[in-house]
DNA sequence: ATATTAAGTGTTTTGTTGACGCTTATAAAT
DNA sequence: ATTTATAAGCGTCAACAAAACACTTAATAT
């Protein structure tokens, strides 16, 4: 036996939902489909899975081909497949979403795709159901990035208090209290102070941090109850 | 164009860990599998997709054929897709944890399965890959239950106090106090009491409860905090 | 010199959590 | 009939964490 005869074989693949923080503005990167149906219109950067590359894989070959990084923050989100989600043919999808550093994306390899950045509230129509999966994965981020320091990983190396907060407050359209927020950020030991100020900001400047990694893992359960109010949370 | 030519097409599957709670132990369904390869072997109930169906739909096809019940709370885990873990061919398998009430299991359906219910720190060797669905499984449980009130499903629709404590304590295999667990649970306003008691597990016997659904669902995301120690989730 | 802007630190009140002790209902044993 | 054993159920207190709130500081621009 070589087979498992009588089966129906699908196509499968996988889509990212990719995150980006400019300083400003939490955004998404979206491509114009380059291939029939739908071409030329806003799509989730995704592929087939090939024949020796598990999901995983294909996700991370993926998300290289359209910024150039690898080791990227990436969690498998869900599956989509409704049997008429592709009109062409059925295509079951494994979505993902991504955390890159913006400063880090590189924008060359990306004109090949017609890639651009969107703030997640004024993001275009896109094909079939890469809404559903935008939606899902907001929820998913306001749902982890309370209980999890994953936002930093959105951020440069070097980040300030000031800039980690507006992330935050991105991320739950809400405003935070400096003097609670950084309070609970510097309890949590996870943050090292440098002795530069970014100066960019502001006219005193702010000190530069950077993420003391040698805990940042073990932290990582116990970050709980990181914003004032859970009832805002779904999923 | 009718087909994305030249990609490859998988097997898709849908695998379910099945929980119960029989009042004393947590535990697991799994059944022996009918066919080649590893016949005989115990094995997560599984079944392909088929055409027309969702992986949603496939997986309450299989939860029913193996359980006879419908509605049960089921949830998606996570894809495994590791090229070879199926050797007789790839498969893709879709993992949904799903939790029944074990008083509404109807053991004649499952007589045709050869299934059985096994205390989850008693499992058999299980084929392929199923060790590490049910790995993740009981992990992604604790995780879940420390945050969402989802272990009700596993109970009966009258239950008792101590026997939700039983079994918070069965998840996290710990020793809870009996004052400060009652105290919290009732504090969530999710928990009617009835008149009734139960007498089958002590003299003076505990009441019953019944959850108010009118609200299980607004409080289901707020249930935050239920176990003293989140240092010891994971996930 | 003075005004302006955002950074950064401190205090008080309130609510939540965990540790712990006592009473109550009932069946079984004497 | 009284006593004993067992688990249910209620209550208190102390420690801690969270939220609300106000002032000082550094540096540039006027």
């Amino acid at each position: 036996m070589t087979r498992y005869s009588k089966q129906t074989r699908i196509l499968v693949a996988v889509d990212c939902i990719i995150f980006g923080f400019d300083g400003e503005l939490l955004k998404l990167l979206l491509i114009q489909r380059g291939f029939e149906p739908e071409k030329n219109k806003w799509s989730l950067m995704g592929g087939f899975i090939e024949p020796n590359e598990g999901p995983e894989e294909a996700a991370s070959r993926i998300l290289k081909q359209l910024t150039g990084l690898e080791g990227v923050y990436m969690e498998q989100m869900d599956v989509f497949g409704e049997p008429k989600r592709d009109p062409i043919e059925r295509t079951i999808s494994i979505t993902y979403f991504a955390f890159i550093d913006i400063n880090k994306y590189e924008q060359q390899l990306s004109e090949e795709y017609h890639a651009e950045w969107f703030p997640l509230k004024k993001t275009p129509k896109l094909i079939f159901d890469h809404e559903a999966m935008v939606e899902m994965a907001k929820e998913k981020l306001k749902y982890k990035a309370a209980l999890h320091p994953i936002l930093f990983e959105l951020l440069p190396e070097k980040f300030t208090i000031p800039q980690i907060q507006t992330l935050y407050e991105n991320v739950y359209d809400t405003i935070l209290d400096k003097r609670n927020f950084s309070r609970k950020l510097l309890s949590t030991g996870l943050l090292i102070r440098q002795n530069e100020k970014d100066k960019e900001n502001s006219k005193k400047g702010a000190y530069f941090y950077r993420l003391d990694s040698s805990i940042y893992k073990d932290k990582f359960q116990a970050f709980l109850n990181f914003i004032p109010n859970p009832q805002a949370l779904n999923s």
